[in-house]
DNA sequence: CATGAATGAGGGTTCATTCAT
DNA sequence: TATGAATGAACCCTCATTCAT
């Protein structure tokens, strides 16, 4: 699997291409301990290699997020494609959710990758224009089945995955799971059920919440 | 109102027990705009003193964490009475939600406050001690009514809480009612529920969890 | 000899102030030596201080460099104001340029303080507030007594004065003598003598010359 | 014209000469524009060749110094010859200069590769070796014609040269005329006149003058 | 031989914490 | 005890030079 298309020019020498490898495995790796602050040092450090290559390579720390998110939203991506081909529409929804939990919970870099992919509304939107439609999808399928409550709507999973994806701990790794039974008794249509308060939140509404979910200052 | 008992041998200083005071209430205003990071420097520059004092008394920020904790819990827990004085224990619990989460969003400090609390297995049983068995209360009612799932514990509660006091930001502050609504739908007991997968977390165990909720690092 | 009078509220603490001295001096040794750029991590070394305390007394470069230069502009003044004192005019005026020499031959720092000085128009105009009357009294008594040339101009002497600086090397320290010496002949009013070409450049026009003078880029 | 003679044993390839002459168009150009410290990174740039090239060709940064060297220094010794052939004597010293200056000036590259030549002792004495005799040349008429100082030797007119070439700006382009008007006064033989101080500098003690001159660390 | 990627020392700056006054 | 100055590790980034391709 290569790294995301190369929109550039022409391909980057072979070293060259090995090291940006290297840093994105490294940086990948460092991002899902630490989170997106992590330090170009530490990434060159623990990837053996000068800092000035990380730099030259990815000038700005966007850039390099952009990079690993572009190769992890691919996966979110096929995750929801699966998960919209499940035969049963609620399956489908739940399977999208806890797979996409799954890689979140394993990966704070991840997490925090899509957080700032809902949130910075520029150039990061291939997540919400590819993600999206297919979350749509799947609520539609699963509203018409009348198994999902009729006034969800795409942001309201979007931000309980995120929400999910922070329920976890070392001691007990997978305990989003039984917050997720919860939220999905609760996301059920029931009869006698009232509808949800407020409206959903606009996409360029969650910016804020996303930042202050991560505590991000300015 | 001294804040919470001094454990050392004898009681301070005039002086310094004002600037115990001072720092304390500084301390609450800076945490509630920014967050429990805020920088000693900040607290003390706004206070009008000076940084080494800040450290004299609070040597650990944890120290000046469970200082602030003591005077805030103070409101939650006597909102938990009131909650659970409530005639309906539906009511009730929904009362306490409603309150917490509203004080919570209201002071971001105060809700990374909390999450400390709970955190900190060691020495600031105060919250757990007092808190808790409110809450036990609440939920043992409301399961007796038949109204809450029987399988849900105090932790639960405790998590969902902390969760929905991030659903909020500038443009909905609001947000977090239509996602609490979600949640107490998930809460509520109805016919043919499965139990809730996994047991709920111990007090001990949410430390990690409520560490990560917020990115911190060490 | 305190440095330079203290423009700020109160006087600074014993130990800050001896730190503020000890700076200055390190940093006027250094600068002597490799000019205005010496790097602030060599100057704490140098003072055998953390970086820090240098940022903190001296959040800009320029801070310090003004604050050494307030200290040495009024060496120059004085000597300007001795010169201005001799009974002959043209010795006054030699003496001046001696004098004023010495001290920028002796001192790569003096003489680029003195550089930015004319040239940086803001805060820096110190130096030509006070400098320049004295200069251009000494030139006009000069001229009245028929000993210098009618159309020599203040800024003729400072430029002079500044190239006049950088004929120095240690094979021949006092090489500078030679070519004031040719220099000064060519400012003797003689008979016959034609009108310099060009105008004098006005104050405003010496910075780019200055930078020019000494490589700077930006 | 190849620039200059190739002291290696077997010629270089045709592409690598194509590559050496290359770096010395854009050097030139370069270095007119920002001075000799130019970085290799952008020589390579604007030539349209990497970097490795460049130091490949010229490992060390004086010898690119020198070869552009090589070519400019038959313009002024061009200059110099022209001036020799002058009848009049002063006239033909003026014109040297002020040929000389303009040159410089339009070229900030230039003035300090004549400075460097002047510099370094080793084997840059091409152009002291074949300038030297002339200015000699210069001089000796002059003063055969008793319109020079008879105790003006060739280097002073060196170091009179370089300084003068310092002697301009953006605004005021020129206004080295004004100096060099000046110093041409000082120059000129007078009855009465004081001998000058100090002894001419030897070739060799100019090094650290011109090295200082331009603020060189190194 | 040409290339341009990689290097890594070096300079700038901040800030949480300690310590002299 | 209160102060705020001092500390220095840690981060950011650049760029002159080397070296693998």
């Amino acid at each position: 699997m290569t790294t995301g298309p190369v929109t550039e020019e022409r391909p980057l020498r072979r070293d060259a291409a090995r090291n940006r490898e290297l840093i994105l495995r490294t940086a990948a790796e460092l991002f899902a301990e630490q989170g997106l602050e992590a330090g170009y040092d530490e990434i060159a450090k623990r990837a053996g290699i000068g800092v000035g290559t990380v730099y030259r390579r990815f000038p700005e720390r966007s850039e390099l997020v952009q990079a690993l998110f572009e190769s992890r939203i691919e996966e979110m991506v096929a995750i929801a494609e699966e998960a919209a081909d499940q035969p049963d529409p609620w399956e489908g929804l739940t399977m999208f959710l806890e797979r996409a939990i799954e890689r979140q919970v394993a990966d704070r870099g991840l997490k925090e990758v899509m957080v700032q992919t809902i949130a910075e509304g520029d150039h990061l939107t291939v997540g919400r224009e590819r993600l999206g439609p297919i979350i749509d999808g799947l609520i539609e399928r699963a509203q018409a089945a009348g198994t999902l409550r009729p006034d969800v709507e795409a942001t309201d999973i979007g931000m309980n995955l995120m929400l999910m994806s922070s329920m976890t701990m070392p001691e007990q790794p997978e305990l989003w799971r039984r917050y997720l039974a919860l939220l999905l008794d609760g996301l059920r249509a029931a009869p006698g059920q009232k509808p949800l308060p407020l409206a959903a939140p606009a996409d360029e509404a969650m910016h804020a919440l996303m930042c202050n979910l991560h505590g991000r200052r300015a």
